[in-house]
DNA sequence: CCTGATATATTGACAGTGACAACACCGCAA
DNA sequence: TTGCGGTGTTGTCACTGTCAATATATCAGG
């Protein structure tokens, strides 16, 4: 006999996108250290314990949210950058990146705040992180001498990163500055 | 000035700073989440509720850690700035500031996240923010035309903040590049 | 001295939380 | 059939931030 005769029932492969969808959601609403298994599990119409069937822990599952994140950022910047080179990829990938943390603060710096998910602990996850950076490592190859390829990389990365960060975080500038800025600093890396 | 005695007593003034100083020690130990104003408490040899004498809730002293930060960063950028210029100032303010980084990672973290503290609420630390951000705008106003002051100025804060918060958020890269990383960096401000 | 006022300190209580354990149920393979 | 592993649920626990009620120390004015 069902004790609960409201077919909850099996959602087989679902539970986990249900629970990581819900949890999306709710990363943007109250944010990473505010949200609760409890409330994911509600909003995907689970019980309580449901999460733990799926994740270790909440760690687990911010870091899967910060996985498919990095998936889709790096998506977004192949996009962009695709078909272009020089300082206007540049440009384009700077403002791309920017965009993203604008549009998604609460993942953005999940993805980037160790206190939240230590990524170490989620090959899956860095190896999304790596693949965004590479985007933005070709397009810098398409524009320095080989042998500055890595210092300028790094250097770029850390300037956008640094912009995005310091805008989310600290309301540095308005929104509306992003295209300038990015131009700006790929300008910094030119000829 | 009597407590002193066996009985608990009351700290007067010192059970602000006393409370601040544990929630400081506990701050790197396990960071601002997992920090608990009953532990912060207990090291400070006081009650539970302690923490809700001096400080209206759990952000508010981190608030003030965070505040206290600021002053601290603001004072090691002076120092190590004062009687140099150019590019050879603006290499020792980025090392300073990415060893201010390094050395105090939690506390770091704590000054630039808006979910853990919210500074915007707290003016004392804002102020304290901008006047560490001064010291690096005075930098650069002796290496750059007035009218690229700010701009630059911006570009130099957020290229070390990037270098900082990834090298401390993802292992960008070893500890002992510090000071090339920050020479190079000052070197793509110079002339 | 005493007397309140005020700042400080302490314990009691409560709703949420992450996590573990025990138990119920489904579908499938031997 | 039987048994087993994946999935789902409720029971329970220690811990947390915070509010309320209460006690105590210190100080000002009589």
């Amino acid at each position: 006999m069902g004790q609960s005769s409201g077919r909850q029932g099996y959602h087989h492969g679902d539970a986990r996108n249900a629970l990581a969808a819900a949890a999306g959601e709710l990363l943007e609403d109250v944010g990473a250290v505010a949200l609760s298994l409890r409330q994911v599990a509600e909003r995907a119409g689970l019980s309580r314990q449901a999460p733990y069937n799926h994740f270790d822990d909440k760690e687990a599952l911010l870091a899967e949210l910060a996985r498919a994140g990095f998936e889709r950022l790096a998506a977004k910047l192949r996009k962009v950058a695709s078909g272009r080179s020089g300082e206007e990829a540049l440009a384009r990938v700077g403002e791309a990146y920017i965009g993203f943390a604008q549009a998604s603060p609460a993942l953005f710096r999940l993805m980037f705040a160790r206190e939240l998910v230590d990524l170490s602990r989620f090959p899956a996850a860095t190896a999304a992180s790596a693949s965004s950076f590479a985007v933005l490592a070709a397009v810098i190859a398409t524009m320095a001498p080989k042998d500055q390829v890595a210092d300028r990389s790094l250097a770029a990365w850390c300037l956008i990163h640094g912009y995005a960060t310091l805008c989310n975080e600290t309301g540095l500038e308005s929104v509306s500055k992003r295209k300038t800025r990015a131009e700006q600093f790929a300008h910094l890396f030119g000829p």
